[in-house]
DNA sequence: AGTAAAGTTGACGGAGCGTCATTAGTCTGA
DNA sequence: TCAGACTAATGACGCTCCGTCAACTTTACT
């Protein structure tokens, strides 16, 4: 046939179908993840959520925990245009930190809107935990951010390795108690952390260890 | 016998043996989880690192995420009263802050000594994680030291339990970053902690949200 | 159309689980 | 001291889930 057809679209049966099958799984997955949570799931379980046979798990992922980090490495994955969105449009440290905090925030109550809307305390924080690549790749970005805002705002970080991590704990452990609040207090939790960690940084500077 | 003879001492060898059982199995886990990881350790080979067979393990656990946190459970346990010396020996808020982060990051070195020592990255942080009884109570008791302490300095502590949120977020995740330095920085960890979680009070206390 | 390559299927052997009938050890009372 | 009652240890058993693989189906290419 003529060879100039198919140049770029629809290039393949095999690519689509590879996809929505990869797809399909990591659906069933968190639907199956949200019900009886992540312990109690079996393989089984989630393949049987698709019209997938239980040999074709295996040629997308290696257990269950994989498909979990999947999971989670995609919600880091839709978080990071935010925090680029967060450092392009910060005009001062203090905004910076602000606008950092509302945006993780905010992406972690819409990440837990279901499990929040229904009540099921199962499976509380799909969004973002766990040891990926891509955490790694988010706390490196939040440092390097860090370093550079605080430089065009004449501010010294002291140990920005440490300050980085103390932010991330701050954002984590409050986010938690976030959720748990009805309803949710993302104002709240946002004001707090950030008049935490603006001053606190401050008296680092200040008193550079 | 004289029936004087044992009224405290080895009450029953019963009692002992149980004791003993439970020590032994608890003892193997942990050297199991330090060798190959919680994930790739079974009830079994648990089981086969004392004298028992694998039906006892159940009169002691229903599973080995039960050992898990009955060893989390005792680090919690030995870790609260070094919390309650702090607090009854602290003589300002400053102190307070300060002792608590230097009692936790030196337990958390202590904690983890052996995983230290011979470079194993395996299992690191056996000590305090996860969510037990025992966790929420020292969150509890964190919380109510730091309304107590602030009270007596006249300080305004804003939303306690967010600010007993932070205080533990950061302690966590510079905890793990702390153990990764070597020398581990015991001393730099302490001194970031406390100026960035006073300095962040004394703020929150003069504006209060 | 014919063939190679890629992907899917589900049945199968194996690993680990938790139980339970049996056995062994401890305690109590006379 | 000993019989009988009771508590705990044992390990074989049935079951669930795992990961693999030979057979089969679908897609790609010429």
């Amino acid at each position: 046939m003529n060879s100039i057809a198919k140049p770029v679209a629809a290039s393949g049966k095999r690519a689509k179908t590879k996809a929505a099958n990869r797809q399909a799984i990591l659906a069933a997955a968190r639907q199956v993840f949200a019900r009886i949570g992540f312990d109690a799931t079996t393989v089984r379980d989630i393949i049987r959520e698709t019209d997938l046979a239980s040999g074709t798990f295996y040629n997308y992922f290696k257990s269950k925990e994989e498909v979990f980090e999947a999971i989670a490495g995609e919600s880091a994955k839709r978080f990071r245009p935010k925090l680029q969105t967060v450092r392009e449009e910060a005009s001062s440290f203090e905004e910076y930190i602000r606008a950092a905090y509302a945006a993780y925030f905010t992406f972690l109550k819409a990440e837990n809107e279901e499990a929040i809307s229904n009540g099921a305390p199962h499976m509380a924080l799909i969004g973002v935990r766990v040891d990926t690549p891509e955490m790694h790749a988010i706390f490196d970005e939040i440092r390097t951010d860090l370093e550079e805002v605080a430089k065009s705002a004449n501010i010294s970080l002291g140990d920005s390795e440490y300050l980085t991590a103390s932010a991330i704990g701050i954002a984590r452990e409050l986010g938690d108690h976030m959720l748990q609040r009805r309803p949710v207090d993302l104002e709240g939790a946002t004001r707090f952390a950030t008049t935490l960690l603006l001053e606190g940084v401050k008296a680092i500077a200040a008193r550079p260890n």
